[in-house]
DNA sequence: GTATTATTGCAACACAGTCGCATTAGTTGG
DNA sequence: CCAACTAATGCGACTGTGTTGCAATAATAC
């Protein structure tokens, strides 16, 4: 999995990704982190174990990418083919159980398919 | 639909999506529309177009948004659960007719659901 | 401990998209 | 047709997400 020395961000990141159930974005992760950790820092680190499959992407609203620990995937291809959940009205993202039946086409070859369910979460819904 | 006067930019707008195969994002209509169209007014034209229920957006790679005329779409409600595909090669994005089933979940109210398949087109292939 | 080099911090940058405000130009009513 | 009204536009500045080059720092291997 690439290099990867044991180092402070690194291991506040990860920490990150096991505390929370949700997944987290750069941003949100910089809330999460103390101040002093670098932005860039972040945007590298989350490159990078993505890079690895330690973590997976995906695009949510507002043009935001998120990141959640992958369950399934290893570095030789993501299978992450879940669903994800997002509340229009916390924003909050989760990975859901659901998978996705990925359809087969005849003029493209399907390599990946993201899927982002839009609604309302249990908390907001009350 | 709100108020629409009948503008060059309009008719501008409406003619690239009419023309287009595939869909449009900001940039690419910027491309295909003469210079001297304003990035704002595009913008613009787009959130007015889409709350209209004239066109449909979605995320594509890159956090970029793109755009398709509707086909199904009512001012009250956008009818697009039908799946998108976008080249990882040459980045081009369409609307397929394949429609996508949006799954019930225990936990929350499912409002919308955004497909977006990733792979190769028939022309990359080759 | 020293050398090697991955990682970091910083600052500047790139790009998509937004906003306030003054100007322009469709549209409506007379 | 003309004037008044106001939607639409252009402009420039701004926001927010993410990237990059480079010098400084700090894990790791020997």
């Amino acid at each position: 999995m690439g290099v990867h020395r044991k180092t402070r961000n690194l291991e506040l990141v990860l920490d990150a990704f096991r505390n929370a159930q949700e997944a987290l974005s750069a941003q949100l992760l910089m809330e999460r982190l103390p101040a002093d950790v670098n932005r860039s820092t972040i945007y590298r680190l989350l490159d990078r174990l993505e890079d690895d499959g330690v973590v997976h992407s995906f695009l949510a609203s507002e043009n935001v990418k998120f990141y959640a620990l992958c369950k399934e995937c290893t570095q030789s291809g993501h299978v992450h083919s879940h669903a994800h959940f997002q509340c229009t009205s916390c924003s909050q993202v989760v990975c859901l159980e659901q998978q996705v039946a990925v359809p087969t086409l005849n003029q493209y070859r399907v390599d990946e398919a993201q899927v982002l369910l839009k609604g309302q979460c249990a908390t907001c819904m009350r």
